[in-house]
DNA sequence: GAATGATGCGTACGTTGTACGCGTGGTGCG
DNA sequence: CGCACCACGCGTACAACGTACGCATCATTC
């Protein structure tokens, strides 16, 4: 299960360091991810690392600014409403391929590439007509929106992990009475049944629409 | 700072456990919470609580599951769309006292408390005359707005801590470049300068508002 | 009074992050 | 050509932490 155990042995940067602990992250979860580990996976010792990072905390935040840097800008000509859409989606996409990120999302200041989408956010929400305002909601309800809903997805997932999660689902539905809780088991046997529909898109268009409509009274 | 301290050396069972432990993350923050820490401020030694609580894990989700018996479930009379809404106001607040809460929300499979509150939301939807589906997804929507922005407003608080906000602002504020993030300082400059208005009620009813529309066509 | 079970706790271990200082090899200067 | 220097890797060590294990103490029951 070793993750994909980049040639071992090159010279040893920063930059390195980080994409292999981004790797061990998604292949084993970022519990996984101890600095021995990260150390034997590139072939080096323990306190060798420390000479390339400060410590631990400082390179959790270089993981989630090197991955922020996959999230995709729309280009200039792109309308700000269109854009923030897209925006949203591509960094939806990264959080699904990086499941650990939106969990220390919000443990450390933005570094460079999150400030710069924080920048592209901001200034669509500008150009968009809508009262500064509502940009200023609509900023935080779209950013939380994206976290949340990823954060979300991924506890669900996180808390399978090995078993299947019908295993895990059928455990927790156990602990239901039927009398009690029928919505409850109800919903949860929507989960199990398989897709609920596109439900980020619709509630992320929900909230953008939404958005417009305030302006217009 | 010794939190409440409830008058040590009563008998020690798993309630009072849980309330200490409640009482320690509030004052200090979840990371303080260690079960040496913990058994100090009950009066015991460490290895006396592992008679009552199975490990730290568990402890953790009771501590949960204790604070989300504070939430506030509306009235049978109480129409649908006001229930919910009243609820999830009750959610943040409770949230807002228990700042620790949030971040641990999804680590747990739901105790006896936070299945009321999963089906007291659901049912109303059930009774709001949404379509099914919609209310599906109006669910997760409103619960995660109701954890995604207590859990940003938590990070922020923590990462300030003990210095004041406008420190950790200013030193963020000082990484920008005037020319290129004129949109993102704009921004925090309005968080430093005080109230930005009630966003999270304002997002919470635009969702809500948004369900309605959907369902209307 | 002897057996039983619940409860507190002393000791100890494995895992984690990381401080400190030594050794070594390449590089630049005299 | 040799010597001083410095960047880099690493051995050792320590302070948290969660918690396994087993003994000691007490109250209860027969």
């Amino acid at each position: 299960m070793t993750a994909t155990s980049t040639n071992a042995r090159a010279p040893l940067d920063a930059e390195r360091i980080i994409e292999t602990a981004i790797a061990i992250a998604d292949a084993e979860g970022v519990d996984a991810l101890t600095m021995r580990r990260l150390a034997d996976e590139l072939g080096y010792k323990v306190m060798a690392l420390y000479r390339h990072v400060a410590n631990k905390d400082e390179l959790l935040a270089s993981m989630v600014d090197e991955v922020a840097a996959a999230i995709l800008v729309p280009g200039a000509d792109t309308p700000p409403l269109q854009g923030i859409r897209e925006h949203c989606i591509s960094t939806r996409d990264v959080f699904v391929r990086h499941p650990w990120a939106p969990g220390l999302w919000l443990h450390h200041t933005p570094g460079a590439n999150r400030i710069e989408h924080m920048e592209y956010l901001l200034a669509a929400f500008g150009r968009s007509g809508l009262p500064h305002e509502l940009g200023h909601h609509g900023y935080h309800a779209v950013v939380n929106h994206v976290l949340g809903y990823t954060l979300q997805a991924q506890k669900m997932d996180e808390s399978i992990d090995g078993g299947s999660i019908d295993d895990l689902a059928r455990a927790f539905m156990d602990s239901l009475d039927a009398e009690r809780h029928p919505h409850t088991i109800a919903h949860v046997q929507e989960h199990l049944d398989g897709d609920t529909g596109p439900s980020f898109e619709l509630v992320l268009d929900l909230i953008l629409d939404g958005l417009v409509r305030l302006a217009e009274h």
